[in-house]
DNA sequence: GGGGCGA
DNA sequence: TCGCCCCAACGCGTA
DNA sequence: TACGCG
């Protein structure tokens, strides 16, 4: 098959007046002509690139259009990353735009999927419609696309004829801007035409990498990125640098990208001056940037990295027109000035004392210092809102650890913490951290935790009150301790069983799988403490002695949970597919028995409405009548204080493993 | 929540 | 000074 | 060796 070029848009800088126009959403993803016939698909960018090894979904799709119709095709279309069956921003397209390994792309097909938006036909079989009106295309293509697929990897693009209304879909939905084409139009190869109208609703576009900058203080790698584009005469001028958008992973693969190209002078016509020592590199890495607005020096205003464009080649990258974006609007500021707390000294943990600073900062303003044995702590925000539905706030949270210290410290000491950190509260999203941060004062406990490679990562490591208190103040609402202890990550000081309740299972369903491993361990002469996930679960925790390597306590929880799964074929599975598990079974989960996984730890609150809390329970208490929902924030502190720690006395002694392995 | 970064 | 952005990633069982 | 799972 001949190669086509694609036609391309003009920048619009209005909605075009009068009829004959339609307006298709700007898809924010890869451009492709996609060739098929009935040996091959071919997946081509603008840059001539053939893409079709990387998107074997969109291409299984368009081998199977092809078997249907029976005749070669050429479609022209954007490939777009679906996320939650719509389509997503560029960004997501990211990862799969320059794999090349086999398994990893066969991973991405699933993990992250893509969809091919169609919006044009220029083959069909023998007959070629480029000289055919747009209309005319439009009513092939969509023939040929009957039924309209949508959740298939081929999809027709949406079309509409009132520009209004497309425009106020695409502000509200946050897409890139609106094409506009005139319906009676030809295709133009190649050409860029004023029948084809690109209305963009935000700055964005390419810009050509022409050097980097050193980091400053903790950064590492890359400060920013230089960033030109070319004039009519063909010289490189620079627009400005960014070093936001990273992620880590970015960061170090835009590093190593432009660390090949590094030379010794400057690409641009004129070299700007820096901030930091530059680093100058050929001109041939194109970045797609948003920005805020052109200042009138011709710098980028608030510039952001989005992401590498293979599929442009630099000598395309000009300082686009203007179109109908407009700077976005500052928002107002809603922090409020800081003021000093109460400061308190005490050598001794003097909860009491604690409890009550606790409360003046938060009635003070939010923020403040507090006083630990281990030093001083700076904690804010107390005074907000963390569990909208019963209003309790940071402060809470942290008064809560205060009060349970003397039972959660135990049982997290020397344990390397995950965080899951919510700093706006359980409605917002919350992120994952496992790295514990460069700042973290001295008062808390960070040591290198050798990773699973040669390499080691700084963690936070449990025990003490202020990194307790300084992982809330960072927004972590449970506590998530690793199995095993720094001194040996080797080895689980306890074994996990965990009953996660499918999504037709009744609470009480969890109860009577609790029994089933409560006889399961009788049998066996082992002991543990049952508890409360803190969710919908139950975590029943055999405290394990020295020297047991964290394998050794994953097959002693596959022991038990395969048991009680074949006893109790209808209410308890160890299936890991979920398609697989009877209905409204409990999942028996022995698989959290890993070096670095954790469950939430016990005393946990968790991230949920109504602030529940892991609990540990007597094995009477596993009955019927037993509420998760019960233990709370409010309630745990006083139920400590009347039947005291449950997980300290069971916990204490360890299980021997003799009858078990003797059991054969 | 807090640091890096741009402006 | 403010606004925006990031902040993880793997071992396992099954086929 | 790949895929789904937590
Ligand atoms: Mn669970
Ligand atoms: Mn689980």
């Amino acid at each position: 098959m001949k190669a086509i070029a694609p036609m391309l848009a003009t920048i619009g800088k209005e909605l075009p007046r009068g009829d004959g126009w339609v307006f298709e959403p700007k898809y924010d993803g890869i451009r492709v002509l996609a060739y098929v016939n009935g040996r091959d698909v071919a997946l081509v960018t603008r840059n001539g690139l053939d893409k079709a090894r990387q998107f074997p979904e969109i291409v299984d799709a368009l081998r199977a259009l092809e078997q249907r119709a029976k005749r070669p095709l050429v479609l022209d279309g954007e490939i777009v990353a679906m996320h939650g069956g719509v389509p997503a921003r560029f960004q997501e397209l990211q990862g799969r735009m320059h794999v090349t390994d086999a398994s990893a792309i066969a991973h991405l097909r699933d993990a992250s999927p893509s969809s091919l938006f169609a919006f044009d036909l220029l083959l069909d079989g023998k007959k070629t419609l480029v000289t055919e009106p747009w209309r005319v295309r439009r009513k092939h293509l969509a023939a040929l696309l009957q039924p309209p697929g949508r959740t298939s990897a081929l999809r027709l693009s949406d079309v509409g004829e009132n520009g209004e209304a497309m425009l106020r879909t695409a502000r509200r939905n946050d897409w890139e801007g609106v094409i506009a084409k005139r319906a009676d139009a030809s295709y133009e190869p190649g050409r860029r035409s004023r029948d084809w109208l690109k209305l963009k609703i935000e700055h964005r576009q390419e810009f050509v990498v022409g050097g980097w900058t050193e980091p400053r203080n903790t950064r590492e790698h890359i400060g920013a990125i230089l960033l030109g584009y070319y004039d009519s005469n063909g010289d490189l001028i620079y627009a400005g640098h960014t070093g936001t958008g990273f992620t880590r992973k970015s960061l170090l693969e835009m590093y190593h990208r432009l660390a090949k190209l590094e030379r010794k002078s400057s690409p641009f016509t004129t070299t700007p001056k820096t901030n930091e020592r530059p680093h100058w590199t050929r001109p041939s890495v194109v970045v797609e940037i948003k920005f805020n607005e052109w200042t009138g020096d011709g710098k980028l205003r608030q510039p952001v990295f989005i992401g590498v464009r293979d599929d442009k080649s630099p000598r395309e990258v000009t300082h686009e027109p203007e179109s109908i974006a407009k700077p976005a609007k500052r928002a107002r500021s809603t922090t409020r000035p800081t003021r000093a707390g109460t400061k308190r000294r005490s050598r001794q943990p003097n909860y009491a004392a604690l409890l009550d600073a606790l409360t003046d900062i938060e009635r003070a303003g939010g923020d403040g210092e507090i006083e630990l044995p281990e030093g001083a702590l700076d904690v804010s925000h107390l005074d907000k809102i963390f569990f909208p539905e019963t209003k309790q706030t940071k402060g809470d949270l942290m008064r809560y650890y205060v009060r349970v210290a003397p039972y959660i410290l135990p049982a997290i000491a020397d344990r390397p913490l995950v965080m899951k950190r919510f700093p706006n509260g359980v409605a917002s999203k919350g992120f994952f951290q496992q790295r514990a941060p460069a700042e973290a004062p001295d008062t808390v406990r960070v040591e290198a935790v050798a990773d699973v490679g040669l390499r080691t990562q700084d963690r936070l490591i449990g025990g003490d009150l202020a990194t307790l208190l300084y992982v809330v103040q960072l927004g972590a609402i449970s506590i998530d301790p690793w199995h095993s202890r720094v001194q040996s990550v080797t080895r689980a000081d306890y074994s996990i069983i965990d009953l996660d309740p499918g999504p037709r299972a009744p609470f009480s369903r969890v109860v009577e799988v609790a029994h089933a491993v409560k006889d399961v361990l009788d049998e066996l002469h082992l002991h543990a403490v049952p508890k409360t996930s803190g969710a919908s679960g139950v975590h029943i925790v055999l405290p394990l002695g020295r020297g047991v390597p964290n394998d050794g306590a994953r097959t002693l929880a596959e022991l038990i949970a395969t048991m009680v799964a074949e006893r109790n074929p209808k209410i308890a599975t160890v299936e890991r597919s979920v398609g697989l598990r009877p209905r409204g079974a409990v999942y028996v989960d022995y698989l959290q028995n890993i070096r670095a996984k954790t469950v939430a730890g016990v005393y946990s609150v968790r991230a949920r409405p109504g602030a529940t809390v892991s609990t540990p329970l007597r094995w009477n208490e596993i009955n019927e009548q037993l509420d998760p929902g019960e233990f709370t924030m409010d309630t745990v502190p006083p139920r400590i204080e009347k039947i005291g720690d449950l997980w300290a006395r069971g916990m204490k002694a360890p299980n021997s493993l003799a009858g078990v392995l003797t059991r054969g």
